[in-house]
DNA sequence: CTGAATCCTTTATGATACTG
DNA sequence: CAGTATCATAAAGGATTCAG
């Protein structure tokens, strides 16, 4: 069961599913009832700038490995997801313009090292990011 | 604050804040300390296919909307998010062949009419949508 | 209305080489 | 190590047309 990491966090998935019947509760109880397709879609097109960031490939995997492992230098991420360094250079000045990472260099050390983590903002990101993929990893194993 | 639509689900916003606040507690009391990012990296590498295909353009929309919604016409999805009818037929097929979406054909009228929903995988993966979107929407209102 | 078929454009990403 | 610059390619998406 290793291979599931933070599942091993027993209670986490358990606590993962009784959140989402509870909000589920609320949505289908409350307010779904009127809901013009009209109001989601604008809804949507207001996250239309954040969707494209944070819905985009590597991005889920950037915030979800800061988040858990708080503190990342370029070069670990780079060796970790087997990405360009152009791209992942791309993502993250991305993710700085929003707000989400802050860059941090340590040039007391030749050569110099840049470490990355997130925002206060985008530590909410993170952890909001939690569910889903403790959903889709009950997918994988179902598979 | 209509256009926040089913944020007027009052206690929606703050579950999803109390929650968070639980997992974030289970998180980094528990088991992140010995967590190595080769098994994060290991973890991310078996979700690849699902998050190709989740974190991909108009998906997220799609199962939001399915999941508010409960049941969309092909048409009414394409005039709502404005999209082409090739690209929407491909996330559709899509989100079925991954047990998210199950399509319904109303051989009734005439033309027909199709319309899709979301099978109960799909609407788990709804459902973990919803914190990260709320989490989204409160960034937005604050730029 | 629901698509399938085509074509075309844009964007995203990969590979490589190079610099402070 | 942490990028930047450049080039090449693949993938994704849009526009249009057409058919059942």
């Amino acid at each position: 069961m290793l291979y599931l990491s933070y599942s091993s966090c027993g209670s986490l998935i358990s606590k993962v599913g009784e959140f989402l019947k509870e909000i589920e509760g609320i949505l289908s109880s409350e307010c779904l009832k009127e809901l013009a397709l009209d109001d989601i879609k604008g809804e949507l097109s207001r996250l239309a700038p954040y969707l494209k960031v944070i819905f985009s490939r590597w991005v889920p995997e950037i915030i979800y490995a800061l988040y858990l492992k708080r503190r990342l230098s370029f070069n670990e991420m780079k060796k970790a997801f087997g990405i360009s360094s152009r791209v992942l250079t791309d993502k993250l000045r991305l993710l700085e313009e929003y707000g989400l990472v802050k860059k941090e260099v340590d040039t007391s050390t030749r050569p110099i090292r840049v470490y990355y983590e997130l925002t206060n903002s985008g530590k909410e990101v993170g952890l909001a990011l939690i569910p889903l993929l403790t959903i889709l990893k009950g997918k994988v194993k179902s598979i």
